[in-house]
DNA sequence: GGCTGATCATAG
DNA sequence: CTATGATCAGCC
């Protein structure tokens, strides 16, 4: 339990410079071979490295300080290689949803970001943990992902779901997020009708994340 | 080479 | 299944 972000900042930024295979040997954790059945492993290393605690549960990872915990994979450029998951989609009953109290709205209030720098060709465990810092949207920020998020509910809401690409929405994406494509879950189909899809989740899009990575160590 | 759609592990 | 942690992999 952190006391204040600060606190939180500061352990996250001891873990600069360190490598992976580092962080892991540190923390008596085997790392896998690689991370094609293993994709949320750095992730979960970084969770065990500051005590996050919140598990599989759809909140904060430090809610008592109001923190989201994301790692993000970045070139040498500190410009990110892969989008960010945030949170996943509810599909049904949408009209019930007020921005302000979405797990998205709330997961964005303040994200501690740990970037994880390597090349592409590197394997993971010479990554090298960068320099972490705490974020807030701006305004502008905030009135983007609000319209992104209207624009994709109301679509949802009428039923066009199928409709909806990871072209859709400026700075948010909405893109699948499961098992494997047989996995399905209720939706609003044309006509108000309940139909099977798959489950989606929200994403950053990766020219927003390097733009947020920019401004903050331009 | 970037991006979209698909996928993997695990807990509850 | 739904939620978390994300990256994989093939198409354009």
């Amino acid at each position: 339990m952190y006391r204040s972000k600060l606190e939180l900042l500061e352990k996250a930024l001891s873990l600069a410079g360190l490598t992976i295979g580092e962080l892991a040997n540190q923390l008596n954790v085997i790392p896998p071979s690689d991370l094609k059945k293993k994709k949320g492993w750095m992730g979960q290393l970084i969770e065990l490295a500051l005590g996050a605690s919140a598990g599989s549960k759809p909140i904060q990872d430090f809610p008592e300080i109001g923190v989201e915990l994301k790692t993000i994979p970045v070139d040498t450029n500190l410009k990110p290689i892969e989008s960010t998951y945030i949170c996943t989609t509810q599909l049904i009953r949408t009209h019930e949803l007020i921005w302000e109290k979405t797990h998205l709205r709330n997961k964005l209030s303040e994200i501690l970001w740990l970037p994880i720098i390597g090349n592409k060709n590197d394997s993971f465990l010479i990554k090298t943990i960068g320099t972490a810092f705490l974020w807030q949207p701006d305004d502008n920020e905030i009135n983007l992902l609000r319209q992104d998020w209207e624009e994709l509910m109301e679509m949802i809401s009428e039923g066009k779901i199928e409709s909806i690409s990871a072209r859709t929405g400026q700075v948010l994406q909405l893109r699948p997020k499961a098992a494997n494509g047989s996995a399905l879950t209720n939706a609003i189909g044309l006509n108000g009708t309940i139909i099977q899809t798959r489950p989606r989740g929200f994403y950053l899009r990766t020219a927003f994340t390097a733009q947020i990575l920019k401004n903050h160590y331009r």
